[in-house]
RNA sequence: GCCGGUGUGGCGCAGCUGGUAGCGCAGGCGACUUGUAAUCGUCAGGCCGUGGGUUCGAGUCCCACCACCGGCUCCA
């Protein structure tokens, strides 16, 4: 910040002085000229798209000078960091707006966020905001947007800081976190002093932008909020002050802000696409599964179309881990408490459990959140050798976790579910290289559900309570680091955000649209292996204490089900499809020939019916499209007489007449075989990414 | 768990300030016999999420609970 500090630069009128481009050239413009100017001087569009300026990497308000030599870079709106400041300034009419309508309100902190902004308030006597607020919320908005009120910087030391917020407790607790914090900040305080306007040592900045209306803030501001028209408020919300559930429940409120009407128009657009392939919509609309209210909250039924393609799922995934040497095993779902509280699940986990139920007079049983200590107990059910490891245990487990009631969503947050859970007991000196394989392992299978897009995350060892030793956790995290670093993937670090016994690698997908899915996990595991004593007789006839590995490529079926949902849009590959192929007889005379082809298609292996004349052609080829049938077979007089079919193929814009019967059969029997992501969901995938 | 919203036939929705439920799709039946995104007719289907309450009268108002949606917190 001090080479962008106000004084430097302006010398005095008459001189000049020389900013350094992007492009590395370099402009002459008077002394005491701002980001404006010089945008002006460069161009009549790049003035009017300007929104602030970097200046030797720190980003500024455009109407500051400029200092000599500095190298600048215009900032436009419709860069992503254009796009935070609009919607930064937005979010600051937004606490203008709040406070004139509801005298007293104390505003929180009101960041830019992907798409949009967001506002944290106390409203006066514990009121609420509701749906119908952000109307009038809005209107007030478009009022200051109309008087184009300059945003105007302000630094003020702490002690001026604080008088100047003397009746926003929130400001003032920021200024007085910035106070003690001076230089370095905790890790997590980041957005909060982001929003502190930390300037200077022991100084802050805020912007008003009217004598009603002044916050604290870094910046930088557009320099009016005449700029700001393409916006809107989408939702009231409660959150957390500090996002610490422990401290009080602001009202939050949400919204999105663009540099152009289209764009706040296409962005819209894109959640209507998002939500068209909403998995809990796309299971009503296929019939795959529900969630009867009956059954309760969070547990799903799947439907035999559902089922069928969960089937094909597992199946798949079977014969491919029996290839890759895991052993299958099986587990009950209940258990006495005891083996809960060797593995210490009880103890971490309890409120996640389901309770308990008391049978045998007193003795507890609960329903199992994990399959770990199980396969455990399968391992130790005998010694075992060296010979033995490394040992593969897979199973198809259903476990039975109590998710909070505001946290269940569909089929991505459950409250029961089946894992493809297996857990690999090798010895320490195998535990790198079976780390290796694994992931090679784990991407080639998640590369044949259809996914391509990867990124690994390194979740370490989080603060707090934890159990093992530092050198045990060192170890871990390094086999895993070094695993991930072979993939030739992106490797991103999330600092502890590993469970409390393990350091763990994940595998993010990036779906058709861009957005991620935490999926696989790969968790490196010293500590059960000593809570249940476990062992194995070395080479030497030692005692050794294995290493476990915890791993789920799904993570839950439920969920990697509707991970392939969206990203197919519900179009499933055909080799997922629960219909595969279905056959349209023209005329009703046609229905013996059509009934001879379905059942050379079945006969081929794959799924296929006949849907009978007993609507037009049309109406039944609508059907199938919005069914996602992958292949619609058309049969009429004249491929009852040439021994052809009319080929329809999802996604293709228009139909093929005179294929020949066997080369039909041939092709979807192909594109089965070959779980190709195309031709028949290609147009399922054609939506641009975010 | 917390904040806001929603809950009407299988699905999508309408039902104004309280007067006793309606539409489209889907479904059954009948006719139509169809060459590429909706043939016509007809019939049936509703404890208006659940339980209390106010009222002469509640889908409409009040309370509690349940479920779902959007967030927050959490996510072994």
């Amino acid at each position: 910040m001090s080479s962008a500090s106000p004084s430097s630069g302006a010398e005095g009128p008459g001189g000049s002085i020389t900013v350094e481009l992007p492009d590395g050239s370099t402009r002459r413009v008077p002394s005491g000229s701002t980001g404006a100017d010089l945008a002006a001087v460069i161009g009549r569009r790049l003035a009017r798209d300007a929104v602030a300026v970097e200046i030797d990497g720190e980003l500024a308000d455009l109407t500051r000078a400029l200092p000599d030599g500095a190298k600048v870079r215009v900032v436009v709106d419709a860069s992503e960091e254009g796009r935070a400041v609009l919607r930064h300034s937005t979010a600051h009419v937004l606490a203008q707006a709040v406070c004139s309508l509801w005298p007293g309100a104390a505003y929180a902190i009101g960041p830019p966020i992907a798409d949009g902004f967001y506002y944290d308030f106390e409203l006066p006597g514990g009121a609420r905001f509701h749906d119908e607020d952000l109307e009038r919320i809005e209107q007030r908005m478009r009022e200051i947007v109309e008087e184009d009120q300059p945003f105007v910087r302000e630094e003020h030391s702490i002690e001026s800081g604080l008088e100047l917020f003397a009746d926003q407790p929130f400001k003032r607790e920021i200024i007085e976190r910035v106070a003690t914090t001076a230089g370095a900040s905790e890790a997590g305080d980041e957005e909060l002093l982001a929003e502190a306007g930390r300037g200077a040592a022991g100084r802050v900045s805020a912007y008003r932008n009217s004598p009603a209306f002044v916050d604290l803030c870094r910046g930088p501001h557009v320099p009016s909020t005449g700029r700001l028209r393409h916006f809107r408020l989408t939702r009231v919300a409660g959150a957390y002050w500090r996002g610490d559930e422990h401290r009080a429940q602001l009202q939050r409120i949400y919204g999105t802000a663009w540099e152009s009407a289209q764009a706040l128009e296409e962005h819209l657009h894109r959640l209507e696409e998002a939500e068209r392939r909403d998995h809990r919509r796309l299971g009503v609309e296929l019939d795959l599964f529900s969630f009867p209210e009956e059954i309760g909250s969070g547990l799903a039924v799947f439907h035999p179309k559902g089922g069928l393609v969960r089937r094909i799922m597992e199946d798949y995934s079977r014969r491919r881990h029996e290839e890759a040497g895991y052993s299958f095993v099986t587990s009950p779902h209940i258990t006495k408490a005891g083996l809960f509280e060797t593995s210490g699940h009880l103890e971490w986990y309890a409120e996640g459990m389901f309770p308990p139920m008391e049978l045998d007079g007193g003795q507890r049983y609960y329903l199992k959140p994990m399959n770990c200590p199980f396969h455990i107990l399968i391992y130790r059910s005998r010694q075992r050798s060296y010979r033995e490891l490394p040992m593969r245990l897979f199973e198809f487990g259903n476990v039975y976790r109590y998710e909070k009631s505001g946290v269940v969503h569909g089929l991505t947050r459950v409250r029961g579910m089946t894992q493809d859970d297996a857990h690999i007991f090798c010895a320490r000196e195998q535990m790198a290289g079976e780390i290796t394989s694994l992931l090679t392992f784990v991407l080639d299978l998640l590369r044949d559900y259809g996914l391509s897009d990867f990124y690994l995350e390194l979740s370490t060892k989080p603060e707090g309570k934890v159990v093992g030793s530092d050198e045990d956790w060192e170890e871990a995290t390094a086999a895993l680091r070094v695993a991930g670093e072979s993939m030739g993937l992106e490797l991103v670090l999330d600092p502890g955000g590993g469970a409390f016994y393990a350091p763990k690698i994940s595998v993010q997908a990036r779906d058709a649209i861009g957005r991620t899915w935490q999926l696989s996990t790969i968790q490196v595991d010293l500590q059960l292996p000593q809570r249940f004593g476990l062992e194995y007789v070395s080479a030497d006839n030692a005692r050794r204490r294995p290493v476990m590995i915890h791993r789920a490529l799904f993570g839950s079926v439920e969920r990697f089900f509707a991970v392939l949902l969206e990203h197919y849009a519900g179009a499933f590959p055909t080799w997922l499809a629960p219909l595969q192929a279905r056959v349209l007889p023209v005329r009703d005379d046609h229905a013996e020939h059509a009934g001879r082809l379905a059942a050379d298609l079945t006969a081929a292996g794959l799924r296929a019916e006949v849907d009978p004349a007993s609507e037009p052609l049309g109406a039944r080829i609508r059907r199938g499209r919005m069914e996602k049938v992958p292949y619609l077979l058309v049969l009429g007089d004249d491929d009852v007489a040439a021994g052809t079919v009319g080929l329809n193929v999802r996604g293709a814009p228009s139909p093929e007449r005179g294929v020949p019967v066997a080369e039909a059969i041939a092709r979807i029997v192909t594109d089965a075989a070959s779980r190709a992501v195309s031709p028949a969901t290609a147009g399922a995938r054609r939506e641009p990414g975010q």
